[in-house]
DNA sequence: CAAGGTTTTGGTCGACAAGACCAGAAGTAC
DNA sequence: GTACTTCTGGTCTTGTCGACCAAAACCTTG
């Protein structure tokens, strides 16, 4: 920070080079099994027309949650600062070529995004597939397949870690649904009953409200309906298994 | 970034206010069997005379990794790229008193960081206990006793899921000594012969040279000497306990 | 209504990992 | 030599995790 180094060669802080500092947000949700990724499309140079992840600069009296907190709600209209993580931080001199940016890279995990999509400007944001974007199917401004990347990989952990698994589901859900999350941002396929055995041994993880759920087109025995408990960030019931390949 | 909300009120890109951006970097090593971090002594206002943890501007042409690089370097003389990881970045308004400074946090994990330390001016530069700092004996300036605690609560899961233990420990090491990492990281005991079995079995992980240690002070039998594999960001044998209290 | 399909829920079993504990090996100090 | 320390290897128990099977509950179709 604004240490100087004792015996370092003149770089007086006065002068301090200047940096825009702006926060970009990288919004997850799952949509129809797979997880996605909510893009905007860019209404000015440079990569102008590109598809991007929301962002913006951040103001002097804010602090980066602030910031990135007021584009989440500016770009999806909700308010939910529990779901922000900050993951990263990208300062490339070449990564904007207008001038020298620093972003700060959220990850905000959400629910029920493809309804605000639908009423937002429909050419201006849309949701895609997270698997498209990490193929090269859809291409991205600035570095942001990279910041994509990285949010990718965090999500994972935190998956793993936190009990921000809830955050892809509603308020009340079935183990099943809760399961596809796991499936989905793990690529991996677990099995049910394990699953439900590990999730309701842990105490407090889920609590099951009385109701069941509705089954589906297919039919089937109606699940039962959970929320979610109050120790939600003591570590998870959920490992991946240790063998499984690597993340690279 | 730099991308623009679509409907956002007039925030105009061209006029962006502008930041200080620093790159501080937490230094941490193994010293008396504790973990231990580098300070450095203000010479200037504000804070003058207080601790913080090194750090500078990071410079226009250069990214943030050759940012945190330099100033590595520039404090302790060591050039250790891969064991600089990026974990957070810091930009509250009133962390710094004379102007906006957003800052990029980086832990660094050394050995032998004492007779470096004790080289140059030892004034300017110390090495402390990390727990003095986490318990507030030692005081820091600016928001640098925030930055310290995530770093370590940083290094604790690397220890998990990544090899840098063998950064806190020589090019060959004992089994013991490595124990010791974990213990003085996680602050608990590990059994020598459970500790023994886990890493030896993962194969790839140590490999032993056929040389053996000195024994210490008290005598004992001489440990082997073993020196790190491939495979040390496979994923570690050695988990912390899951029934280990909250690290809150 | 009966039959078949689908999904959830619960049970069992075996493999494996982790920790507690003990005993032997290999050195130093006296 | 004896005492002490430290490392190394063994056994045993416990608990977790995954695979697999069976029953329950609901739908659709004949």
């Amino acid at each position: 920070m604004t240490t100087k180094t004792p015996g370092a060669e003149g770089y007086d802080p006065s002068e301090f080079p200047a940096f825009a500092v702006t926060v970009d947000v990288v919004i997850l949700t799952m949509a129809e099994g797979t997880l996605q990724l909510l893009l905007v499309r860019r209404g000015e140079a440079p990569f102008e027309g590109m598809w991007a992840i929301p962002g913006g600069f951040k103001r002097p009296p804010e602090t980066l949650d602030e910031a990135a907190k007021r584009e989440l709600t500016e770009e999806t209209g909700v308010d939910a600062a529990s779901l922000l993580t900050q993951f990263g931080a990208y300062g490339d001199p070449e990564r904007d070529p207008r001038m020298n940016v620093v972003t700060i890279a959220y990850l905000a995990v959400l629910r029920d995004v493809g309804a605000l999509v639908a009423g937002a400007d429909a050419a201006a944001a849309a949701l895609v597939p997270v698997c498209d974007v990490l193929d090269g199917k859809i291409e991205l401004a600035f570095d942001h397949l990279q910041i994509v990347r990285d949010a990718v990989e965090r999500v994972r952990i935190e998956l793993e870690v936190t009990g921000i698994a809830t955050a892809f589901v509603g308020a009340t859900f079935t183990l099943a649904e809760l399961r596809a999350v796991y499936e989905a941002v793990w690529g991996v396929e677990l099995d049910a009953a394990n699953f439900r055995r590990s999730v309701v041994a842990e105490n407090g993880w889920v609590i099951s409200t009385g109701r069941r759920a509705r089954p589906g087109p297919a039919g089937g025995r109606p699940a039962e309906l959970y929320r979610a408990g109050r120790a939600w960030n003591h570590g998870t019931p959920i490992h991946r298994s240790q063998r499984t390949g690597e993340t690279t």
